[in-house]
DNA sequence: CGCAGTGTTGAAGCATATCAACTTGGGTGG
DNA sequence: CCACCCAAGTTGATATGCTTCAACACTGCG
């Protein structure tokens, strides 16, 4: 797949048919067997498609949404905004990300998220994830850890921040990023679309952008990657996955009864 | 409830009979009603009774549960050990927390549970986990909830830890478990039994025991609380919350239908 | 009584923020 | 088509927060 093609290009969004969820799928599979009679109940959830332009809130804080939003394509990312101004960016989602599904048990949305690229999305009404709940078990129980590999992702990257350099820390989350976009297929050998800019990036360190800059440019220097235009190169992926002490048993990717 | 009492004594375990969750039955209804069935349902869930000392793991990094723990008594932690031998805490726990229910659909435990106190114990096997998400949907979707709320609790982290200095850090992790303490039962006016050492806080917060130790003499010359003998008092709950800017929304404290 | 764990303090050094300036590239309007 | 502008990236200098190392006080406990 052409990077600079997903990058602008999207379909006209279709309202009538059902929207493709294949990035949705590929996720769940890589954790378990799905019956087709599931994915066909997972397929008739999504109603309709969107498109949300970059720097667009997807979901406000606040809100109480009646729908739960599945990307299709595009990057997005949770935050929080401080008493003084700052964002801390809580957690970023790629393609197949079910990215407020936990707004269904929750109800409030107590943080925000924006597109950081343009957006193409679909929606899953919380009166049909409810039926599932009450009809489909199994996929009740896939959905509720989708919803927990994030709390997952959450908990490492509390260690990233709490206990490791920041060199370590953004070569990590280049790790877990490389391996998600993998995942659904969004990974172009060693190479990947990333649309984040450094300011970006340093809102979900909980650094500065100054030091961002430095310490992307330490990667570089030693050899690990390039990341030009938007796209991110991984040159050294064993040396990458040391610096950034990375071990995606955490992501869960083992396929097994749940 | 006497303090003291509360840090060392507990009953003999009983094996014969249910255990006294009421705990997590606070920690529950404190977000929705519950059936008197579905009370019946989660009491039967919970099979014996066990104490585990101070320091010793209630959950093994890297096992495969077959059940999972709810604390009756005591505090816990999640961790993660770095490469260097460095420790942070992602996650504490109290009376009435559910501490590993997240590995019934993940099944591997990526982190350690140890026990920061000693620590009453009860157990819920995953195969009368899985009945309930086949036979009780409400109550499946509550249980969800509480693994969701620990996912909200972790962002909020993530914020702290990003965007706010080592005091308001501090400050939110002490409103945030006088609120859920309270919810519990386990607060003594503004008072409650805080186990934890300087180290492990350290831990918590991912810096030095010694900038730990100072941030917490600046909270007591500034007059919001005492910290002494294992016991936090809190003396001015409004400034406290504001140095914190802790807004206890996230903890999705309301009774509503989910 | 002495020891070990915990809390406390001071001093020196490193990591990161802040402020300011400059470069680069793409987009836009005259 | 060029001039300009703005956002993003980059660099240097200075200031601050945090770590590290080292020493010492306090307390409970064997």
């Amino acid at each position: 797949m052409s990077m600079s093609a997903m990058k602008i290009v999207f379909r006209t969004p279709v309202q009538s048919e059902t929207p493709l969820i294949e990035a949705l799928l590929l996720n769940i599979e890589s954790h378990d067997i799905l019956q087709d009679s599931e994915k066909d109940a997972l397929k008739s959830l999504f109603v309709k498609e969107d498109i949300f332009s970059e720097g667009k809130d997807l979901v406000v804080q606040g809100s109480r949404p009646a729908y739960s939003t599945l990307i299709l394509e595009g990057f997005a990312a949770r935050y929080k905004i401080t008493a003084d101004g700052l964002r801390q960016i809580t957690a970023l989602h790629v393609p197949g990300d079910f990215i407020d599904l936990h707004a269904f048990p929750l109800r409030l949305m107590d943080h925000g998220i924006v597109a950081l690229s343009a957006c193409r999305v679909t929606f899953a009404d919380h009166g049909a994830l409810k039926r599932v709940t009450e009809n489909l078990p199994h996929l009740t129980r896939l959905l509720w850890l989708h919803t927990l590999i994030d709390g997952a992702i959450h908990r490492e990257w509390i260690v990233s921040m709490g206990r490791k350099s920041k060199k370590a820390h953004l070569a990590h989350l280049i790790c877990e990023l490389y391996v998600r976009l993998g995942i659904v297929r969004r990974t172009d050998g060693t190479s990947f679309y990333f649309p984040l800019t450094q300011m970006e990036m340093a809102d979900v360190l909980g650094i500065s952008i100054v030091h961002m800059n430095r310490t992307i440019q330490s990667l570089r220097k030693d050899g690990l990657l390039v990341w030009i235009n938007h796209t991110i190169t991984i040159v050294d992926w064993p040396r990458l996955q040391e610096v950034a002490e990375f071990d995606p048993t955490y992501l869960n990717l083992s396929i097994e009864p749940r």
